[in-house]
DNA sequence: GTATCATATACCGTATACGATCCGAAGCTT
DNA sequence: AAGCTTCGGATCGTATACGGTATATGATAC
C-alpha cells in the first residue's frame, strides 16, 4: 500500500478545477482570493500556488496586480481541442492497449461501471468519471508527457460538453460506444481501437459544432 | 507601445527555466527554497509559484515535504517529445504560413538573422534562439492551445540538444534548413512549410538517437 | 460633460513564525 | 557487526501580518 501524501496546493488544483468545471465560477469573473481562501479554510498562499497551476493547464488567465480570472468559452477554443484530441488520443490508447497489464484491465472495468452507473443515476460529475474512463484507456501507453497533455485537453473539453451536450442526454449512444470501445481494448486490437476513439471523438466533436451554431 | 507588466513569479518562471535549461542546477537535486529565493533576492513565495508552474511544464517534479527536484533526462521521453512534435508542430507551422502577418513575416526574418548570428559567434544560448524561430513559425496558427503545447514541447527537447548535440557543432547543417524553410513560409507554400518542419524534427531526432545509444 | 483627484478595494510581495516532515547520525539492541 | 531506534538539525509547508501598488469608483472642480 503505497498512501499518497499531497500537499494543499495540491489538493487545492482539483478542489478548484471541478468548481470551475461545475460552472459553480461563472467566466470572466475575477477570483477574490482572501474570500475563496477564507471559505476553504486555507489561507491563500497554497491558493495561490494551486491557480499558478491552473493557469498552465489553460483554465484560468491571470492580469498583473488584477488578479485570476476564470477563462470563458469559445467556439473555436472547442474545436481546436477536440482536434488536437484526435490528433493524439487515438494513438495513445491503441499504444496502451497493447500495454495494458491485468490491473489496467480491471481498472478500466470498474471506471466503466462507475461511468454507467452514474449515467443511470443522472448524478452529479458524469463528466469526470466520462474523463476517468478515457484516462484509464490511454493512460497505459508508457508516455507521460503524451499522458500529462491529454488529460489537460480532457479537462479543457469538459467544459463544453457540459455546457452544451449534457442537457441534452446524448449519454446512450456514448455508452454503447464505450462499451465496443473497451472490449477491443482488452482484446488488444490495437488497429479497431484506434478507429473506435478517434470515431468517438469526432462524433462528439460533430454533436458540439451542432449544438456550436444552434447555441 | 503597450508596456506589458510582469509580476515577479511569471519573470521568476523564466529566470528558473533558463537555469535549468543552461544545465547550471543538476538533475535530481532539491532545489533549496530559501537558499535560491535570498541569492535572486525575492521572497520564497512567489519562488514557489513558478516553481509550481515549472512543475506544469514538466521541468521539475516535487515530492510533498521534500521540496522540487529538477526533472532527469531519458533517452524515452526525448523520443516522445520528438514524436508529439511531429505530430503537431507541422501542421500549425504551415497553417501558420497561410496565416501569417507581414509583421510575423518581418519578426520570423529578424529572428533567423539573430539566431544566424549567435550561432556565428557561437555565443551562448543558441538553443533559446532556435527555439525562438521556430516558434515564430508556428506562433500565428491562430491555435492557443497547441501553441502553448508546442512551446511546452519545445522547452523539453531543448534540454536533449543541448546536452547531447549542441556540443558536436552541427549548426551548419540545421541553418540551411532554416533558410529553406523560412522562405517556404513567406511564400505561404503550406504544404512544403509542412514537410520541411517534419523533415526538420525528424533529423534532430534521429541525431539525437544516435548520439543516445553512443552515449 | 469632461477631467482630475481622493478613496476603497484587492492583489502582490515580504517578513516572520511555527508545526510537520524528512534525513542522517548517533546510540542502542541483538 | 548488522540492524533498528531515537534524536536533532534542516527544510518544507502553511498561516498571519504588514506595507506597497495597481485598479476601479465616486466625488469634486472646471
Amino acid at each position: 500500500m503505497s498512501l499518497i501524501i499531497r500537499n494543499l496546493s495540491d489538493q487545492l488544483v482539483d478542489l478548484v478545477r471541478d468548481r470551475i468545471l461545475s460552472g459553480v465560477v461563472s467566466s470572466d469573473h475575477a477570483i477574490r482570493q482572501d474570500a475563496l481562501a477564507a471559505e476553504l479554510g486555507v489561507s491563500k498562499i497554497p491558493l495561490r500556488e494551486a491557480l499558478a497551476r491552473l493557469e498552465e493547464e489553460g483554465l484560468v488567465r491571470s492580469q498583473a496586480n488584477r488578479g485570476f480570472f476564470v477563462r470563458s468559452l469559445s467556439a473555436s477554443e472547442a474545436q481546436e481541442v477536440y482536434e488536437l484530441r484526435i490528433k493524439l488520443e487515438p494513438d495513445a490508447t491503441a499504444l496502451a492497449a497493447k500495454l495494458a497489464t491485468e490491473a489496467d484491465h480491471t481498472h478500466a472495468i470498474v471506471t466503466l461501471e462507475t461511468l454507467d452507473h452514474v449515467t443511470d443515476e443522472h448524478g452529479e460529475g458524469v463528466g469526470a468519471f466520462n474523463r476517468a474512463f478515457h484516462r484509464a484507456l490511454f493512460r497505459p501507453c508508457g508516455q507521460p508527457v503524451t499522458v500529462s497533455i491529454l488529460e489537460r485537453l480532457q479537462v479543457l473539453s469538459e467544459r463544453y460538453v457540459r455546457v452544451h451536450l449534457e442537457p441534452l442526454g446524448r449519454d446512450e449512444r456514448a455508452n454503447e460506444e464505450h462499451r465496443a470501445l473497451l472490449k477491443a481494448w482488452i482484446a488488444r486490437d490495437a488497429d479497431q481501437v484506434g478507429e473506435l476513439v478517434d470515431a468517438h471523438i469526432r462524433k462528439t466533436l460533430d454533436d458540439l459544432r451542432q449544438q456550436l451554431v444552434d447555441d
